[in-house]
RNA sequence: GGAGGGGUGGCCGAGCGGUCAAUGGCAGCAGACUGUAAAUCUGCCGACGGAAGUCUACGAAGGUUCGAAUCCUUCCCCCUCCA
């Protein structure tokens, strides 16, 4: 189609978002004609979601921001089966507490990119429906509508075939659950799309499908595409792991440094994806050559940051940053590691400082930074791995340790 | 139930009695170059120890041997084919 006339869509559309779509004139036309509620479902495979679930979380605050009704459904009852899209094994089981802790964290991210006032936004938990299915009665009722034909046709399915890899009975039927979350909520909130990564687009037409035969009313499925780096890698690898969304995981700090170090070629497509900024402004910054795409960085990662963790919190991120690598001094905002002051004062071994600051795994770690000349105590470099900090090498009363060029840690003591 | 093939470090994948803490690739970390980018080149990449070395590790437990990831036994798990 020529380009969409809602503005959900057009947006989305404008913003990079859209990968396939059921059909999206048909879907436009929905749009056009009032407020809808579309859904997407969470896993509860951790107690946070990381930005890998960035690009599913703002087409739901896009689609509450243009008028819709937002539906966060979390997989309360699927976690407990394990999706097997993109994965070549089995995920360990989680038990339902930890089901249950994952579900509180998760809940709280939402918070933060959801209106959820008066029942602007709404979550819930297939578990409601789920755990109380009678199994002969689902088969009867849902299963005769699923050959096994199209289901090992599917991408999820195939993989493990392929490469001799178990897939269980009881993995092979998460698409199925998550069709039949389809159908329930077509039933019970009147939802009318479902969107989600690409990699679930199979698992989205199956409940297209399942819903159209059963609840005899036509809903639409809408993916995102597949996320990865200007060089092809994966996103969300940061020096320290995942990057996650709650500040717990992942301090607001180092969420910051992360969109900061964006590839060159992803600072445009990134602006538009994971902010709301206008697209003029986007494209004035994307157009930016050589050093100054560096202003255009540091704008992103304030606006990614803002939406994650507040605006006070991205703006100190961006103002520590600024400190620490534009004027070289010692922002007191860099990550703390508090230690006992009598340890410093007896001298504390550069290698134990490491390891205490997060800079290193262990203390072989530390002395091969050492080593390999990463290692600056107060940006002066350290060459000898006996080395000690003392009480007299505090300044404005804390240690700044640096690993390589941008791992910063300041060491206080108590 | 039967026959055969497998289970190696974050992943892939060699090794098949000693020189194996285990080739190689990917990922990761660091150095150089730069723009807190990419690409490239270089180094590092189990823990502890200043070091000599010690410990832990090749699915699990035993055993053979001066010595095992490598051989034997039992067990667990996976794959393929057969019934």
């Amino acid at each position: 189609m020529s380009s969409p006339k809602s503005e959900f869509l057009r947006v989305v559309a404008e913003r990079g978002f859209l990968h396939q779509c059921t059909d999206l004139a048909a879907l436009d036309a929905k749009l056009l004609a009032g407020p809808q509620t579309a859904y997407i479902g969470f896993d509860c495979t951790a107690d946070s979601l990381h930005v890998g679930s960035l690009l599913p979380i703002m087409l739901l605050r896009w689609w509450q921001k243009t008028g819709n009704r937002p539906v966060v459904l979390m997989g309360g009852g699927t976690t407990r089966v394990g999706d097997p899209s993109g994965k070549d094994e089995s995920r360990q089981m989680l038990t339902d507490a930890d089901i249950a802790r994952n579900m509180a964290g998760i809940q709280g991210v939402f918070a933060k990119y959801l209106d959820f006032g008066d029942g602007r936004a709404v979550m819930v938990n297939n578990a409601d429906w789920l755990d109380k299915l009678d199994y002969i009665g689902f088969l009867r009722d849902f299963g005769r509508h699923f050959t096994v034909n199209r289901m090992l046709t599917f991408e999820s399915v195939k993989l493990r075939l392929e490469r001799e890899h178990p897939l269980t009975f009881l993995e092979f039927n998460y698409m199925i659950l998550q069709a039949y979350d389809f159908l329930e909520l077509a039933r019970r909130q009147n939802c009318l799309l479902q969107m989600g990564g690409s990699d679930q687009w199979g698992n989205i037409v199956n409940g297209v499908e399942l819903t159209r035969r059963v609840h005899h009313t036509e809903v639409f499925g809408l993916t995102s595409p597949l996320l990865t780096t200007a060089s092809g890698a994966k996103m969300g690898k940061s020096a320290s792991g995942a990057v996650w969304l709650n500040a717990e995981r992942l301090s607001a700090y180092d969420f910051w440094q992360y969109w900061r170090n964006t590839e060159d070629g992803d600072v445009g497509r990134f602006l538009r994806l994971f902010t709301e900024m206008d697209l003029s402004e986007v494209a004035r910054l994307e157009a930016l050559g050589g050093a100054e795409i560096n202003d255009a960085k540091k704008i992103l990662a304030t606006e990614v940051t803002a939406l994650a963790h507040g605006r006070a919190a991205a703006e100190a991120a961006a103002e520590t940053a600024r400190k620490t690598f534009e004027e070289g001094q010692a922002a007191d905002t860099l990550p703390t590691v508090t230690i006992d002051g009598t340890e410093l004062a007896a001298g504390l071994p550069v290698v134990v400082a490491l390891v205490k600051a997060g800079l290193a795994a262990s203390n072989g770690e530390a002395k091969r930074l050492i080593k390999g000349g990463a290692i600056r105590v107060n940006d002066v470099a350290v060459a000898d791995e006996g080395a000690k900090i003392h009480l007299s090498d505090q300044k404005d009363g804390a240690v700044k340790m640096t690993a390589g060029k941008k791992r910063h840690v300041l060491i206080r003591t108590q």
